[in-house]
DNA sequence: CCGTCGAGCTAAACCGAGTTAGCAACGACT
DNA sequence: AGTCGTTGCTAACTCGGTTTAGCTCGACGG
């Protein structure tokens, strides 16, 4: 199955010169180490005819370097983000001419210790740590290769990993902004808070966004006019936080949801008992998720850059890592939809 | 940066013997090529000690044998659908202890066939190709290695690759079965029919889900009540085709969606006329995006099984290739949810 | 006429494994 | 004693590039 590649020595018999002479010519040294004009053409020539493409398992071998990258994250599937956050990767990987080598842990530090491990072993020119939801996890030790965490923070503080995360308190302001501009002084959240601390476990970007919240409110003079805690951040939690919001005889104002699945159950529910987005409650919330653009009306959310996101964290790999380059945070911006409207 | 490995040198040293010794051992050849237990022994303890991992760099260029594949879609980031595939490639993967090279080519044949090259560079041991949307693509030649197509069929005819694709004739049948055995009569179309040749270009899932679909009712003595093409699927067409069906005078029966967004815009044409779902209307649909069960009823739908898909390309990479596994249909289960009822 | 210098190229070592051919030591058998 | 066979191991080559050190040749200066 495998035929026969046309190796360097092939193209420097072919074109009368040596495998060094070859070489140099081919990975532009040529001029460098005085190889002489004909020569060279020649060389490149005779390179092109016979379509020569170098190995690169024998160029990893000497040089140590395999123009490859390593990307392993907690979880794959969950929706576009992994998608978008892997599109950007690749994008990243192809600026730099190199590929991407895909790996998932599932959550388990052994299964991630195996992945890095085999990608060590290929010589990977760095790895990316990435987690599809903001959390702390503890730095692999002794890889020996750049390391950069995605959407993740390492747990020892003495650790010196660059990490690339979203700005989510940014991302907490800028929701509550667009509600106070225009107009909103009654603002209900779903998901987590009315207080600093009243967030699921373990989510770093549930805690950040409502931080985010608190303090954009906290200027306007307000405070949030109710906040319902969702365990799991699905349409079925943001559904029942709503409808329950709505039996407490709320019949107008702004609902702030802490992610866009949410926000969907908030619309089912505000769908159901009559209302309607954005003339009764306007809706505003977090991810922008495909789902968003296909609501009726389009749901106006503060964006994940997941692409972004994937893209900086590999071309981090290989910036020389500064002091100001080792905590990275990406915007995110607002996408203004049909969801809100004035009071 | 990076730190000195083991290497099988080292490991020889250590244990006093020579390099050829030790690659024997660890390569499981000790006992055919009568390495005395004692010595096995040490230099497996030795290798342990050390934590010796064998360079694959190295490997590679003397074997030929990459452990590794590589994966090409034409889009990664379009929601799950290619994370859950990918997911499954990596599964694949994981299973015969390789690696996976993903690339994106966009549809360009350019891109793709750079990501080829770089991939066959890289020595892989196979590579898949997979589309989004099962439609025909060329076949690129001269690859030189195991070749797959994923949701791809081949546009020539004479061409040898092994595809896999999902089984869509059986899901139309199926969607179709399932509103049949609910009793109803009257089935209207959303993004397709109601005569066979009625879909959008260049989708042959479109064409297959039709077929299905017509065969079903057809063997129940039925054609479809009415039938609405759509040029692209997304949710504001699937309003717009149900919203019209709606206008025409129906106001109740069964609709059968050609996706689930499509499904979604019917969803929300549905509620804003004023109708209710299964009520008034049962829906079904095709691909089981997380967004069906996120809908109010929970909406019934034929998966397109990709993580089946990508794990059944990659373990196809390894096998054999019999005439009787060249074209691998995937059957497409029904997720019964809440959005049929009887008429 | 010899020494020096630079231009132009190459032999050979090297990366780290896998693989082939064969050597040394020892016992058994003729 | 010589031959053979077996056991147990290793020297040396190979994969396909990169890199170092150095060779050859002609021009030029003294």
């Amino acid at each position: 199955m495998h035929q026969k590649r046309v190796t360097l020595a092939d193209v420097a018999k072919a074109a009368g010169v040596s495998r060094t002479t070859a070489s140099l010519v081919l990975s532009d040294r040529g001029d460098e180490l005085r190889i002489s004009e004909p020569v060279q053409h020649r060389v490149r020539q005779v390179a092109a005819e016979l379509a020569y493409r170098p190995n690169a398992a024998s160029q990893v071998l000497r040089t140590g370097l395999s123009r490859t990258f390593g990307f392993i994250s907690d979880t794959v599937a969950t929706s576009q983000l992994a998608g978008d956050m892997i599109k950007g990767a690749l994008e990243g990987a192809r600026r730099h001419d190199h590929m991407l080598f895909i790996g998932e842990s599932e959550g388990s530090e052994d299964e991630q210790a195996r992945l890095i491990q085999a990608m060590v072993d290929r010589q990977v020119d760095g790895i990316v740590i990435a987690s599809m939801f903001t959390r702390e996890r503890p730095v692999p030790r002794g890889v020996g290769r750049p390391l950069v965490f995605l959407n993740t923070v390492p747990a020892e503080d003495h650790a010196q990993v660059p990490v690339v995360i979203p700005d989510e308190i940014g991302a907490g302001r800028a929701a509550a902004r667009a509600l106070l501009d225009a107009g909103h002084r009654e603002i209900h959240l779903i998901g987590a808070g009315p207080a600093l601390g009243d967030v699921p476990p373990l989510t770093i970007a549930g805690q950040e966004r409502l931080e985010g919240i608190l303090r954009e409110l906290d200027g306007a003079g307000l405070e949030p006019a109710s906040g319902r805690r969702c365990s799991i951040w699905l349409p079925e939690d943001g559904w029942q936080a709503t409808t329950a919001l709505l039996q407490s005889g709320v019949t107008g104002g702004a609902i702030l949801c802490f992610n866009d699945r949410l926000a969907l159950g908030a619309y089912q529910a505000i769908q159901e008992a009559g209302f309607r987005v954005p003339q009764d409650f306007s809706v505003v919330s977090f991810d922008d998720h495909q789902l968003a653009s296909w609501l009726r009306p389009g749901l106006t959310t503060v964006a994940l850059p997941h692409y972004e996101l994937g893209r900086r964290a590999v071309e981090a790999l290989l910036a020389p890592a500064q002091a100001d380059t080792r905590f990275e945070r990406v915007p995110m911006p607002l996408r203004a939809r049909g969801s809100i409207a004035a009071p």
